[in-house]
DNA sequence: TCCCATGATGTAATGCTTTACATAACCTCA
DNA sequence: TGAGGTTATGTAAAGCATTACATCATGGGA
């Protein structure tokens, strides 16, 4: 087994130096268009490949961008890790991601690859509780090089790129009550997240906009998985006077409290209305339909790893421009939602909201 | 700003050489009690943490293992990279997740990963066309580190994770003969993958063990999306006699296609039974909940790490134990497969399977 | 008392690439 | 022709941790 060939080697072989191999594999335009050929010649015929841990050693720069999801497996963020990967790549950049499986201590190991240089930047799509101060700042620009996405502002100052969550769910809740809805439950995201606020939040708001009073009654607690949506069925159900729709906090539990309910033989939408949050792939296959807030998951991807460039001061980065970035949802009208079954006709009907899409 | 500790900096503060430092961090019981201390005093002191990067190129190893998923959208792969993380995690490694979106440029790329030292070793749940001979195999071993999972074997010296596919797809579309079915559709994956012919052969394979002819124009054509699985229901609608049970080769095509039909008034299993495969996390609260095959997916992660470490000579590697491990799967019986609704009684009706879980 | 084994620590080489600086060759313009 | 500017290339240091080998001290046994 002979080594692996090395730059030396590739010198060596070509009849140049080192300097002359890196610059003709990195900087085309610097050596003369002879050498070039000689060199990437020599590169074929030994098989060199660059050792990339030398080169981070020496650069102080892995090139390496990672993003932390709390899950995996949970579709929603594979649309913005695909628009992630995208603008990566075309940067010349590698990306890594991490599942923190909502492991604090996870979580903060991921956080340590800044430090130890497996990474030059991070996305978070998580909140992990840490001690900020320990990531340093970039040298060229004074900012850190973390960027939240789809998360709550922890700060104005921290990176940030994200919809509106409490002004979505506000949007879908007041979609509810046009429909005619007026006992509208919210089934809530888990406390670890600053997102099961501002959708709790939105839904307050849409009610005391429309006048009426939100009651806390009406409020479940769910963990964002459909599992949970489905627990929920029962103590719904157990509510009196029963709600005539039920707001919520992501897709995964709406698709499990639908699917719940179906068991029970309540139809949706024409027993009870069922909104949604972020459209995941499924809901628009789901039988019925899930009406829901869709998140613009690979726009805000992209515009992640362009304010990451910015904060590692690429291109010269201007410190002065905002880091946070509030991007568009859209209200997905489809057939979960339907006029309340129980009351007399509805001060508006569905039939006054054009059906279809609507921007923000 | 300073720059970042390195480990002369430790060593110098507790009055020590590096090589001191390096064993006290790493090799607890080489260094006095007295010195340990003051060497990990010295670390929480000046806030030093190791560079990976240094340490990746004297040891030639990175302690980093590569997964490469063709969509990592896709719900099937999370809880395989979870049995994966918590198998390495334990083994002090990272692993490292790239998304390779089908693009055999990005999966040769990912691959180049094992050359360049960002990883020791890669487990791939997609079959890129690559020259194997690229792979370098692992001095110790003389084994490529390099595990196939959930994919059909290439040869039979290539390290593979897997169930039975073809026997899953035999046995599921034996559950529909059973039920009574013989008019059985099957929505096929795309070429792409080895993992369409399997299933293919699994279910001609149930036809020709019951008797049966398997029609080749009851087959049709899908991408694993369940948007194929969408436009398939007009195809399907448009057979001759029209088939009363379709085995889609996954769920997400299943649950497409179950949504599709039900926005045009037909029910499963009602009037057509439907099943899938996998057992993706949507399977069960869908409506109707899917019939289809569980692939221990958390097991298959954990089995391959464990072959990963024998690849890469850890723990007195057994060059000869056999590198193909066939886990068992398990039909998941659910609601989408009925008895026929055309034909007179079936000559094994449902009834005649236990509900619930048959293992293999 | 002396030798050797054991344990603790230090010295210095090694892994590979990038890059600041130096050098050399060549050209252009005055 | 010579000064000064380009362009191409070489030299060597720097980046940081690990580890084979050397050294030293200590204690036990002969």
């Amino acid at each position: 087994m002979t080594p692996r060939p090395n730059i030396e080697d590739v010198a060596r072989l070509a009849g140049v130096s080192t300097a002359t191999v890196s610059r003709a594999l990195h900087e085309p335009g610097k050596v003369s268009p002879g050498t070039a050929a000689r060199v990437h010649a020599a590169v074929q015929e030994i098989g060199y490949t660059l050792n990339i841990a030398a080169r981070t050693l020496r650069q102080r720069r892995s090139n390496a961008l990672l993003v932390v999801v709390p899950s995996i497996g949970n579709t929603f963020y594979g649309e913005v890790l695909a628009g992630i990967e995208a603008a990566a790549h075309a940067a010349g950049q590698t990306i890594l991601i991490g599942d923190s499986a909502q492991d604090p201590a996870r979580e903060a190991a991921y956080l340590a690859w800044l430090r130890n240089g497996r990474a030059d930047g991070v996305f978070l799509m998580t909140r992990p509780e840490i001690d900020w101060s320990a990531v340093a700042p970039v040298a060229e620009t004074g900012l850190r090089p973390v960027v939240m996405i789809s998360e709550p502002a922890v700060s104005t100052d921290m990176p940030l790129v994200s919809i509106d969550h409490r002004r979505g769910a506000a949007d879908i809740t007041a979609h509810l009550i046009a429909a005619g809805h007026r006992r509208i439950a919210h089934l809530a995201g888990p406390d670890t997240t600053g997102l099961r606020a501002l959708r709790l939040e939105g839904w307050r708001d849409a009610h005391r906009a429309a006048g009426l009073a939100a009651d806390p009654g009406l409020v479940l607690a769910g963990d964002f998985t459909a599992e949970s949506g489905a627990r929920a069925a029962p103590l719904l159900m157990a509510l009196a006077p029963r709600p005539t729709a039920v707001f919520c906090a992501n897709d995964e539990m709406a698709m499990g409290l639908i699917g719940a309910l179906a068991r029970q033989g309540i139809r949706v939408p024409q027993d009870i209305s069922i909104a949604g949050f972020d459209d995941i792939q499924f809901a628009a296959c789901f039988v019925p339909a899930i009406t829901t807030i869709r998140q613009p998951r690979r726009a805000m991807g992209e515009a992640a790893v362009a304010l990451m460039h910015r904060l590692l001061g690429r291109d010269g980065a201007d410190m002065t421009a905002p880091v946070q970035h509030i991007l568009p949802f859209t209200l997905m009208l489809r057939d979960s939602v339907g006029p309340t079954p129980t009351e007399p006709l509805p001060l508006l009907s569905s039939e006054n909201i054009p059906r279809g899409v609507r921007g923000v």
